[in-house]
DNA sequence: TCGGAACCTGAATGTTGACTCATGTTTCAA
DNA sequence: TTGAAACATGAGTCAACATTCAGGTTCCGA
């Protein structure tokens, strides 16, 4: 999972980035369009002369920064990758044990697709537009969050599962869905329950609770 | 949620439908290959012109059928709609408990979506380019899904969840990640073990199973 | 066996938009 | 001060389709 395998003569050629001040603040202003335009009309309704506009600049000068359309798709990607990774490290960490870490990062994760809606769009997107760095988007993410439950259970925090690596994609998968669901499609709905209702589920299951003392209303 | 709420003038129009026995062949073989097409190439880099080839029907007889590439699309997606939740539908009829419909339903999903893996890019493309026939897929599931849980949990087989919509999200999008991983991306791991660990998760969640007898190896 | 409905066809049209390039302009180290 | 590297530009090129259309062909009931 090394970033540059550096055996692919593809890809990686890194342009080894603009030069100047007026250079560096031109590739900002042209990735931050992007990001915006993509994420508004996705990918193939948006024009590089949208993201150049958008941006303030000419429409050569976009080719001056990027190689061809796809290339500022995959790099804002791979920006959203660590963006999002950092966003959930951030609010996990004052968690107590992994059970609380679970219900704070989907709660983290639902405000941090309302708050990038049109980016969050982009990730998605580019399952069919980059297919290559969507899987790297979440065969990171999945390693890293493999390693917290396995890491959690040897401290006996969780159940030590059947398979981590079907646990992550399950857990990866409802997370993503209550995303789209309450980040996207519905942003009113406060997120604190939704990560309530959904941490519940995924911490204790759907089994019916063992009778504990009911106490009778 | 009804299907045909009669006030929009868009999208109803049903083409009657082709009269002689002649064009309704032809419009099988054109939904066939448009699957394919769209399926292999994706919506954009799939053209017209493909799909009649692959049809072996001429250009134009496409528009005979369908009124635009969007329409066939959106065919598409509404026949794989109703393909899925009956493949869901038949695979947990014989289930005991909604706690086994739940393993067996994972498990026949990413059959499902490994028998189907065009089909199955088709609806998940269907986000981007038909949005309003992806959510109504979503949508249409989801009500069948909550209304399951909720006769389970009426029938104590699960518990009572605090939010039935939440958990039917979180749900649909284990399975969902599940099967993109296992159905797509790695269709050779058992689907058997997949869905039992996927299960036992959904299940009995990550929370440590209250120390039983843990018998001495 | 006739007429019209249903169906079929592919060349032509028109648009769109990614990418190139020849020509500037700006910056800055020497 | 200067020249060359870095950066900026937008008109023009070119290929790729989606959709149309005018003119067939096939089918079938009367």
């Amino acid at each position: 999972m090394s970033q540059h395998s550096g055996s692919e003569p593809e890809v990686v050629e890194e342009r080894s980035g603009p030069k100047t001040e007026r250079g560096r603040r031109t590739l900002r202003r042209l990735l931050d369009a992007a990001g915006e335009e993509f994420g508004a009309r996705g990918y193939h309704d948006t024009a590089i002369s949208n993201i150049t506009q958008n941006a303030g600049v000419g429409l050569g000068t976009f080719y001056v920064y990027f190689k061809s359309k796809e290339e500022v798709f995959r790099a804002l990607v791979a920006d959203m990758g660590a963006r999002t990774r950092h966003a959930m490290t951030e609010s996990t960490r004052g968690a107590h044990d992994r059970l609380e870490a679970e219900r704070l990062g989907i709660q983290a994760f639902i405000e941090f697709v309302r708050s990038h809606k049109a980016l969050y769009r982009v990730v998605m997107e580019a399952q069919f537009v980059a297919p290559e760095a969507y899987r790297a988007y979440y065969r990171t993410f999945a390693a890293a969050y493999r390693q917290q439950l396995a890491q959690a259970a040897s401290r006996g925090e969780i159940s030590e599962g059947q398979d981590d690596e079907v646990r992550v994609w399950a857990l990866m998968g409802a997370s993503s869905f209550l995303g789209i669901r309450y980040g996207i499609w519905d942003a009113e709905t406060d997120s604190g329950s939704v990560a309530a209702a959904a941490s519940d589920l995924m911490i204790n299951g759907l089994a019916p609770r063992a009778q504990k003392d009911k106490a009778p209303k």
